[in-house]
Order: C-alpha cells, then sequence, then structure tokens
DNA sequence: TATGAATGAGTCTTCATTCAT
DNA sequence: AATGAATGAAGACTCATTCAT
C-alpha cells in the first residue's frame, strides 16, 4: 500500500542502488528484458530482491533509470562534444574521424546497442528517449558546424540526412557483412556524399 | 519427446497450419511477441491449443513460418519488381515513387514494422532474415539499374546508401515528427544526394 | 492476455472445477481467506495450480462462486421451506423448533459462519450476498405467517425484529458462553416476546 | 530471539509508542488489518520502522494494544455511564435515546466498526475483547435499571435481550437499508418489545 | 533509543507445452 | 487429426521482521 520509492539517504544505500541499475542495466543489455529476472539482477547486485523494490517501482523502472544513467554514455558518447574547431579542408579528416568513433564505440558494446535498439521499435518510453537524444544529438552537429561557419541553410535537415548516411554506414560494417560489399569504396562514397550536402560551405 | 512435427498433406489440414501461421504471425505484430500467447493464437485462428504442436515446434516457429509467408509482401513488396525502364531524366520522378510507395507502405503495417524491427535487433533469426532480404532487394534495385544502362561501378554500394538515404528519410516522415524538420527540403535534398551518386550515369 | 475463464464443458472438468470450489471454499471457511493460499486450495483439490486459474479469476473468485454455492445450504438453509402450516396454537412449537434448527445447523459449521460473517464485515461482495439471502429469509418467513392467516400488518418489520432475536438467543447459546446466562429462561424471555409481536394474530 | 519488549519509561518513549497504537489502529479500522502494513504504521506515527518492533512483538500486537486503548471510546462509549435516574414513565424516552445515540456513535466510526467486527468473527482475543465488554455493557445496563428499582428477576437475560433488540434495530437503521422497511414502525415495535420485557417493572 | 536499509520466504498469477480422450 | 483440459515451473512483487549503524 505505500508506494513511495525510497529514495536512499545513507551512502551505503546510494551505493546499492546504483548496483542494482548497473546490474539490471547490463542483464538487461546482455539478454534482453525478457530475457532478464529481477531475482538474477538482485544477485548480481549482491542484495536481496525484496530491496530492489525498495528503490524501483518494477523491473521496467530499473531499464529506464538504467537507460538515463549509461544510455548517453553508450549510445551518444558524443552528446557532451563541443567546441570542435577545424579547418574546411580538414571536414573530410574530422568525418572519418566519427566514423571510425562510432564503429569502435559500437563495438564495445554491440550487444546492448542491438538490445536497446530493439527496444527503441517496441517500447513507448525507450523510443522516445531514444529519438530524444537523437535530436539533441543533431542540434549538437548542427552547432559544431555554425561554429565554423557552415551557412546556416537547411543545416537541419542537412545534418539529420549526414547523420543517416553515417549512421547506415557504420551499421552496415560493424553487422552485415554482406561479402560482396567494398566498405573502402562505400566510407568514400559517403563522404563524398556528405561533402555533396555541404558544398556551398567547402569552397 | 516427439519432434516429428507433421508437414500436412491433406487440404483441410494445410489450411489450418495456415490459418495459425496468419493468426499467430498477425498477433504478434499487432501485440509483440511475448504478449502474444499460444492460446490467443489458436482462438483467433479457430482452432484448439493442441493442434498447434503437430503443426510447429513452438511459438517462435510461428513466427518464424510467418516472416517467410508473409514478411516479404510487409516489409519487401517491392522485390518482386522487374523490368521496369525507365528515362533517366525521370530518374528523379522514379525515386519520389519510391518513396511514396515506401511511406504508404509503412503506414498501412506501422505496427507490424516496428514489432519485426524490434526483433530485428535481439533475435538472430529474424535479423537473418531481414538482413537477407535486404541483400535481395539491394540487388533487385542494382539490376534495374543496369537494365536501364547504369554503368556497374561500385553499383553494389550506391545502391545500398542510396536504400539507406531513403529509408533514412521515409522513417523520419513516418515516425520522428521532429517539428522543426522540413520534409519537403529534406526530401529535395535526398534526391539530390542520390542523383549525385549516380552523377556518372545520368549525364 | 486471453482473459476468457474457461467454461467447462467436459463432464470431468466440470466436476473438476467443483472439486475447486469445494476445496477453496472449505479451506477459507476453515483457516479464513488470507490464510489460504491458492497452492494449498490446487493441492486439496488434486489438481495444479495452472487449472485454478482457468476456472477462476482469481482466488477471490473462488470465494465468491463457493458461497454462492453452498452458502446457502450453510447459512440459510430454511430458505428452500415453504408450505408449513401451523396451529396458531403451536406457534410457540414452531418457534422452538426453528430456535434448535437454528442452532444445530450453526454447531455443524461453527467455523465456516465465523469467518463468513468476518467477511461479511469486510468484503463487500460478501455482505451483497449475505443481506440479499437475509432479505429473502425475511419474505419467505412472512409468507409463511401469512398463509397462515397472519395479518399483514407491519409484518416485515416485525418479522425482521423476530429474526434478530431468534438470531441473538441462538448466537449467545452457541458461541458466549457467558455463565450467568440461564439460556432456559432467556429463550422462554424470547419466544414470550415474539409472540407478543404477534398478539394480533394469536388470539 | 529476543521478546523483552520494551516498556518505555520515558515521557518521550511513551509518547512515541502512543502514537504507534493511534496510528496502527486507525489505519487497520479504516483499511483492514491485512491492508494494513507496517511501513504505513510507522510513517503515520512518524517514527522508523525498526522502532515498532522494539514497543510491539509484532503487527498484530499493535492491533490489541490499539483495541483495549481506544476500543471501549469506539465500541462501548456507554461503558462508562453510571447514576442514571429516570422517572418510569420515561423509560420509553430513555430507550429513544440510547438507540439514537448509538446510531450517531456508528455513524461516526462505521467503516472501524465493521473492520472490528470483521475481527471480531475471524480472530480470537479479538472477540475475547469484544464478548468480555458486551458482558460488562449488559451489566452496567442492569445496575441502571436497579438502581432504578426495577425488580432483579432475570433481569441478565432481559437485558441482553434488550440490548440484542437495540442492536439489531441499529444496525439495521444504519447499514442495510431494505427499502421495504418502516423504520419508525420498527423502533416503535422494539421499543414495544423492550417494555413487555419489564412489564413488571413499569407498572 | 532510534533509524531505515536489508532480508527472503511467501503469494498470486501466467503460459508454453504435454496429455488423455 | 483434433480437442481442450492439465501441468508445473517460473516470474514479479510484497511485507513482517531483523540488522547494522
Amino acid at each position: 500500500m505505500i508506494d513511495n520509492i525510497r529514495k536512499p539517504k545513507q551512502q551505503r544505500a546510494i551505493e546499492k542502488k546504483e548496483k542494482i541499475i548497473e546490474a539490471g542495466f547490463n542483464l538487461i543489455c546482455k539478454n534482453g528484458y525478457y530475457n532478464t529476472n529481477t531475482a538474477e539482477i538482485a544477485k548480481e547486485a549482491g542484495v536481496s530482491t525484496g530491496i530492489v523494490y525498495q528503490y524501483f517501482k518494477d523491473k521496467y523502472d530499473i531499464l529506464i533509470e538504467g537507460l538515463e544513467k549509461y544510455g548517453d554514455d553508450i549510445f551518444f558518447p558524443m552528446l557532451k562534444t563541443k567546441d570542435v574547431k577545424f579547418e574546411k579542408s580538414d571536414f573530410d579528416k574530422l568525418l572519418r574521424q566519427m566514423i571510425k568513433h562510432y564503429i569502435s564505440n559500437h563495438k564495445v558494446s554491440n550487444v546492448a546497442h542491438e538490445e536497446i535498439m530493439s527496444m527503441v521499435h517496441s517500447d513507448k518510453r525507450v523510443a522516445r528517449y531514444y529519438y530524444k537524444r537523437e535530436l539533441e544529438m543533431t542540434n549538437t552537429l548542427k552547432n559544431i558546424l555554425v561554429d565554423n561557419n557552415f551557412k546556416d541553410e537547411d543545416l537541419y535537415e542537412k545534418v539529420h540526412i549526414m547523420m543517416g548516411l553515417i549512421d547506415n554506414l557504420c551499421h552496415e560494417i560493424i553487422y552485415h557483412k554482406h561479402n560482396d560489399m567494398n566498405y573502402d569504396i562505400m566510407t568514400n562514397l559517403v563522404i563524398e556524399n556528405i561533402k555533396v550536402l555541404f558544398k556551398n560551405d567547402l569552397v
């Protein structure tokens, strides 16, 4: 009947709550939401099952809090980026760097990415989280370009397209393994394309 | 454990099996795999729960067979397309048509798309199905272009990028509704980009 | 997701459902609603826990169905009484018979009575059941009196008072065991009182 | 297991214990024993959950102590009555006053009454408490009548019957709301009946 | 004395799968 | 080939009580 979720005040309690989030989010990312049960989470976190429900409304709540705590670092590590200055002649290089980053980041937490993308497609709140961050990411990139004297002409749309191109490229490289696909060529084509998008700014 | 899954030979039995696939796949697409139970499927198909397990190894099996039977129509309706002839000056028009198609198709079975995309990210066999079809789609498009005298220079990669661009565009239009995004401009930009990809073939 | 409670069609299934009601209702009556769990009920009924939920929405449902099935026999066995003819000079005797009946009936299912009375005071549906039957009981008695030429003057109220008097008397005799209370005297007083209630009909 | 339940000696501790009783008994009366948990009680009392078990053996203990502390005021407020003097010609009036009292008292703590009556039927100690007080109430009334020169002939039994009559009448008026029942007539009948009980004393 | 974090057994309920007919 | 009843393991969640501080 008491449904006030405890907000832990003692230091040790706070740590415990964080352990639960960590354990829960890890397991969910690794095995999927439906394949992870609360007992496992508790065990992994080194606590009893009961305590879980003092800090979280339900299992779902653990996922959401985990997403909010770790999601950005895993899925949008570039969100914090700012004050990037580059020579326009180095735009090319910047893009290659981003791609590299993206791929290596994905590879580290491959399974997590897939699990969460799965939920983006099946759960409203996860979707909301993801699309919100995607939007922020678009803005971040847009601002970087503006800072580097790109004209603000349809910039929003262009950045979005650029992100899509990079996303697809990286995804292809990481997962598909279509044997007949030459990724070097593809990368070059994508970069060329992005440069075309911003051709007015790169002269 | 008897795992001889019956292959129905009599007409009525075949119909029964198909009803189960249809009912099961529909429900899974509508409500999700974990939110659909076999009792529901049987009821919707108008059969007993027991019979389900004479035609299918398990619940998962229904999904996979459903995917194989209906997936193409829902997710890759253009796969069957061939013998498309177009004037190079109408390439533009062709792309707009494709986008239109894509969007209207998605809108019809919006929920199904999301549910299945969710599983693409969480289930190996669904993923395999999806990526295989994607590859076929790439080939189909590539062949169409070749048929229309496009040079076969990195065509595979280019088509893949093109598909990604269209995919992202349509997805954005259908789901995101980022208020600040101008979809007409975005569409134009995407088409312009695709044309750049094939600039050597469109002179 | 399927919440259609099965209505058993096969004979054996019907028997099973009845066994569950019987076992459940018995246990609840014996040990109390909160002290009876579904596993016990299933075990007592000789079925698995799962089947319980195919026939009943929840544990509460078992109680209610049990009440409807067995309640009348246990708590209101006189409800079925009709066509009672008596000489007015035997009214006295009739009352003594009723009291005897009431007491012996209570004694047989003493614990059940208490458990259900407990729920009459704490659960709306059980209360509704009880008060409705009480009303019916009042009507039954009223009709018997009318059949025996009692005037229909405030009869409803008089019968209700009479029932209360008998109820209290019997309850006192069965449970209280107040040492200083002389039950013979009390019985005589109660009967005298009831006769006063109907004095106009008994001349 | 340490079961030395502390008897608080310090003023502050006593107050704390009383707060717990008050909070616990209130909640139990309002929501029922099984729907009240110790965390709620502690919160309502403004103390920690741990401290509860320093003053009380268990949750049940809170109920019992609450009953002993507040029960009389709520359920038997007339117990303290004494030195009531009345003219025999006003006996009628006295009874009407009692009925009025009874009803208004019940209405104030309707839910509490029901909850406790529920436990009277399901818990031995609550039953014991209740029946003991009922006995005391009988004695109180008996003494009042003796003080007013009623003969002590079967007085004990008569008072008990009288109490039952009043009890049923009031209960009917407060809860049942049987539409066809005329409560004025019923009240008059009851009073008439009681007067018949004491007819030898009222000449 | 007091706190509130922690425990873990216990409860209801679901559901893929099997079985008797 | 078919039915639908039956199984029982597994899961989410609760809560009286105890423990560490």
